[in-house]
DNA sequence: CAAGATACGTCAGCCTTGTTGACACTCCAA
DNA sequence: TTGGAGTGTCAACAAGGCTGACGTATCTTG
């Protein structure tokens, strides 16, 4: 990163210039497409986008978790996530089981299959981003996360942080 | 993957478990959201989208680019290009100017009215970046930048070095 | 100059994944 | 037992990706 005087510089960001936020917002465009690439590859082979995988994610993340916990999380309307829902369960990759407490919930879990697929998927990422912080060094992933956290909405960093297994059942 | 102690933890880091790179992977996708949430609602108020915010961040950038130069950088084909530009330019906010060089290319340049647009959205994106810069510190700044960089494509991190003014070509 | 290559635009049609509207089932409390 | 709240589903539509096929200027080259 042998440019300009440097971010570091001494200065630099307490100005934090036009100029230097526009490099950052770009920087985010771009990242992110990288990081979206690998898992693109392999869901484009099995007909499925990137909805599909934002849900397996989350269903492996918190097994149990119900339809409408998933919606809070992935911040979309229940009849888009229930289309790709379907999908997921005609093919074998989700199960829904109906609550025993509460009969209105559906509680979901990944089968074998899913379990494999999402593996692949999450393999995949996390073998890019693996090589992206191995290649800035460890200071760089803490600064790294720290600044992600600080841009995510209140509530999803509550989401974030307070994580662990919410799942529930 | 038992829960380690801290990610926090000041060492940690060289072990790059699954979990943290899990939690890596959820604050890209929590934090694009946050990301995206401020221009999204100015673009929702006058029905453009996102497609719309990117097309007219790069020309910003790089005022005369071609359409073809667009092309590379979106990543887009020039059909779905094209759609978003025609109403770009129906709405005054776009120019395209024929090349005098090469009288088949389309410079394309912002109106007063595309600039005044883009800045509104590129302001609320920069005050979001700028809060979150501030809150996580220079040294976190630093990090994010390395690491999203090493998160790109190389081809796109071309596109984000050798930037500057590379305007035409 | 003729022929091919390049840059751009456009028509048509498809797919994914968002949206709203309407509705059905389940639970709980009055 | 009935109405409201929580939850899940179906139908229909829109935005914005995609491919394929062409048309039209405009270079460039044999």
């Amino acid at each position: 990163m042998a440019e300009r005087p440097g971010p570091q510089g001494g200065h630099g960001l307490l100005y934090l210039t036009d100029e230097q936020l526009r490099k950052g917002i770009e920087a985010m465009f771009f990242a992110y497409r990288g990081f979206t690439a690998a898992p693109d590859r392999i869901l484009d082979e099995q007909d499925y986008g990137r909805a599909h995988h934002r849900a397996l994610h989350f269903i492996q993340r918190s097994p149990g978790t119900t339809v409408g916990n998933l919606l809070d999380i992935l911040g979309v309307t229940k009849q888009s996530l229930n289309r790709v829902l379907r999908r997921l369960m005609e093919d074998g990759l989700v199960e829904a089981r109906v609550g025993r407490e509460d009969r209105r919930e559906r509680h979901l879990h990944l089968t074998e299959k899913g379990v494999a697929l999402e593996r692949a998927l999450s393999e995949a990422q996390r073998d890019r981003m693996r090589a992206a912080y191995r290649a800035a060094g460890p200071q760089a992933v803490q600064g790294f996360r720290q600044v992600l956290e600080a841009m995510m909405d209140p509530e999803m960093r509550r989401q974030f942080d307070g994580d662990a297994k919410a799942g529930g059942r």
